[in-house]
RNA sequence: CGGGAGAUAGCGCAGCUGGCUAGCGCGCAACGUUCGGGACGUUGAGGUCGGGGGUUCAAAUCCCCCUCUCCCGACCA
């Protein structure tokens, strides 16, 4: 991508009303953009990071065995009446009555949905074990929307569903989750502490809790040590057991012929949430530090002197066997003071950096930076690019 | 939902003991000079001072009501 031909706004001033540094960079370095509390659309590099987040998560659940699919955020009313969830969460269920009157409601969460989904299509116990997933849009009616996309109205959630004949097959299952999810977070470059939670408004009978430590968090956890921490919950797992199974007639036949309850578990990722937690945990005073998988381009490179035939002649060179090697690349080919891209490059923090300038290129060399840790290599001017691949792991 | 802070140009702010034809910095447009860490000069565009009502010769400024935003708490899968 040429960000001269891109939809990359940059704020050069930490916005009013922003505490969290997250909410600061995630507004700065033109990843979103508030339309009221708690709502944000996704700019471009945003969407970019978001996609990023969202394919390592597909990648681990399929690879866990479940499979994708997508529910409605429209729903009647009348399935949360069943477990009687209305009530329970009738603080943030965000309700209307359509045309015909109906009361309706944009889903919370979707565990009535799933039920009734797999209720209509699973009668034998020949079709269970089956685990369920969706990465899609929550609605919650928050008193207090917090922190920029930490605690939104409108989220993205990644939620998964185990159905299960035995309480083996869940545990199998809930550890199957567990085990994925330690992997996409690492994979986000988190590293969250696991905790035994309760179960609050989910019902069920264990549920762990992934937090993130952060100076912005709302939990708090308890590590290793007994070390306290204030902490963003970035993921939640639960054996739900028959509870919903129960209330919404999830039944399937066992091996004698007896109806027996589906037994559950559910499994939530705060994908949009996430996107915060990374800056909150990856930065510095200049901007962003993307860890390498969710960045969203790897490597920016820097022409100084656009105007420079040689400078700029390079550049593309570069960008075109970077773009054949499947790597992402934003070039900042903007007719701009070095100042202010160096300002930019910082901000919007890509893993690396190749600085081509008319000083250094005299002598045929350019520079790789690392954004993470400052390093920077000097290096003949034919060697960058398989210098690039190489630390791409290429 | 309780407590606190705030809303003036796209962004960051000043002005608030009434006198404003509303200003500064950044950004934006044009031209020229620059070109390795947010360059410089000249010219220019851009505002229902969050909304409504009131007091007054006169309101961004004083009074009342409302809306919105942020922070702390309560709440929260």
């Amino acid at each position: 991508m040429k960000w001269s031909k891109y939809f990359l706004p940059t704020i050069k001033e930490v916005p009013t009303g922003t505490e969290a540094v997250s909410h600061q960079l995630l507004l700065r370095s033109g990843l979103v953009h508030m339309l009221t509390s708690g709502v944000y659309s996704y700019l471009p590099l945003g969407w970019r990071v978001l996609s990023k987040i969202e394919n390592i998560i597909r990648e681990e659940m399929n690879a866990a065995g479940a499979h994708e699919l997508l529910m409605p955020a429209i729903q009647p009313l009348e399935i949360w009446q069943k477990t009687g969830r209305d009530k329970t969460l009738e603080e943030v269920m965000i309700r209307f009555k359509n045309k015909k009157g109906t009361s309706m409601c944009l889903g919370p969460t979707h565990e009535e949905i799933i039920t009734d989904l797999v209720k209509s299509f699973v009668q034998s116990y020949r079709q269970l074990p089956v685990t369920l997933y969706q990465i899609q849009t929550k609605f919650r009616d928050e008193t207090r929307p917090r922190f920029g996309v930490v605690r939104a109205c409108e989220f993205i959630m990644k939620d998964a569903y185990s159905f299960d004949t035995s309480l083996e097959g869940l545990k199998k299952n809930y550890d199957a989750m567990y085990a994925a999810y330690k992997k996409i977070f690492d994979r986000c470059g988190l590293k969250p502490i696991i905790a035994e939670a309760d179960t609050g408004a989910m019902g069920g009978r264990l549920s762990h809790e992934f937090l993130v430590p952060a100076p912005i968090g709302e939990d708090k956890a308890k590590d290793e040590d007994g070390i306290e921490h204030q902490a963003i919950e970035v993921g939640h797992i639960f054996q739900l057991g028959t509870k919903y199974s129960e209330a919404l007639g999830a039944v399937y036949l066992d091996e004698q012929g007896k109806q027996q309850p589906m037994i559950m578990g559910c499994y939530g990722i705060g994908v949009s949430r996430l996107i915060s937690t990374i800056i909150e945990v990856h930065n510095d005073d200049k901007g962003i530090k993307w860890p390498q998988e969710v960045a969203p381009f790897l490597v920016e490179i820097l022409p100084l002197q656009p105007s420079d035939p040689e400078v700029m002649g390079l550049a593309e060179q570069y960008y075109d066997e970077l773009t054949k090697c499947k790597i992402d690349v934003l070039m900042d080919d903007r007719d701009e003071s070095a100042g202010r891209k160096f300002n930019d490059a910082d901000l919007i923090g890509l893993p690396f950096r190749i600085t081509i300038g008319k000083r250094t290129l005299a002598e045929g060399k350019v520079e790789i930076k690392n954004r993470a840790t400052s390093q920077v290599e000097v290096l003949p001017k034919d060697a960058a690019v398989g210098r690039m691949l190489a630390l791409a792991g290429k």
